[in-house]
DNA sequence: CTTATTTCAGTGGCACTGAAATAG
DNA sequence: CCTATTTCAGTGGCACTGAAATAA
């Protein structure tokens, strides 16, 4: 798909995009194989996120997924409710007391989670695969501190 | 049913999350941020994104930009349509003929695209602010990287 | 009363699928 | 006939806003 449009002449330079438009376009097509590769699981790439965070911190709250995911507690509840209803978590109330219940993996939804990342894995090393060790850490690294520079409530 | 989850025992060490997960939360991030900058310029970052892609390329028909973007050609055209009537792009015949559009930003187009530009800038200073040169360009060089690697016909 | 979480109800941007017209 | 691009029409997942109930 060469696609030869005029030679060079009406070209700008060729200027490296923004980050924030790589990061786009990645994550565009991230979501098209995840969510070609969890269909068979019935699971939305919405769904999938959640999941992993609570297995990484077991017991948020749904406001807390909403926050972490950068969603309104109202769209994050609708996902939540999904889940338990579906029986890939189960909720309680929230120790300290007031309305929060806290969110659990049931043993089916952990099970279910780990079919899905190794559909994930698939996709990542051969994502990878051109990668070197170097640039995969300094990948997770400065996305990491960009996610966080970006944070709502600064941090 | 028997519910159980001791506070921290069942916790599993906090592994590192995988790429696509910092990727998927970091592009909510950026989204949110953009949407709410480009809101003042009546521009989506949906559209944002294609006229950016039409700076770098001027000439791609809207097939060309779907593929680019990964969405469905029906899809591209809305978008690419809806900016035409607003007077953001231009299109005319490919020379080679066929039932191609070539798309070209207008002066229009291109002043409120730097003006979009701007806000980005903004935001990404501030979300690269802690991010050092040289995990810069390793950010730059794998997403690139990894983007070619998912092309949908491989390249 | 104020604040946070959760829930209920309605809305809309946006990409999807299906089908058709055009052009080579 | 076959393929690619563009266009027309309908559909749906998903997150949004607004408002209310609950609890500290």
């Amino acid at each position: 798909m060469t696609s030869r449009h005029s030679p060079a002449a009406d070209q700008p330079v060729k200027q490296t995009p923004r980050l924030s438009y790589l990061i786009y376009r990645l994550e565009r097509r991230i979501r098209a194989r995840l969510d070609e590769a969890l269909v068979q699981y019935g699971i939305t790439t919405t769904e999938y996120m959640a999941l992993s965070e609570l297995l990484m911190r077991d017991g948020l709250s749904s406001a807390e997924l909403a926050r972490i995911a950068f969603v309104t507690p109202q769209a994050m509840n609708l996902v939540v409710r999904d889940l338990e209803q579906r029986g890939l978590i189960h909720r309680d109330a929230h120790p300290d007391g007031g309305r929060v219940l806290r969110v659990h993996l049931t043993h089916e939804g952990q099970a279910t989670l780990r079919r899905c990342d190794r559909s994930l894995d698939d996709i990542e090393e051969n994502m990878l695969g051109e990668v070197d060790d170097t640039t995969r850490a300094a990948l997770t690294e400065g996305l990491t501190l960009c996610t966080r520079a970006l944070r709502p409530s600064a941090g």
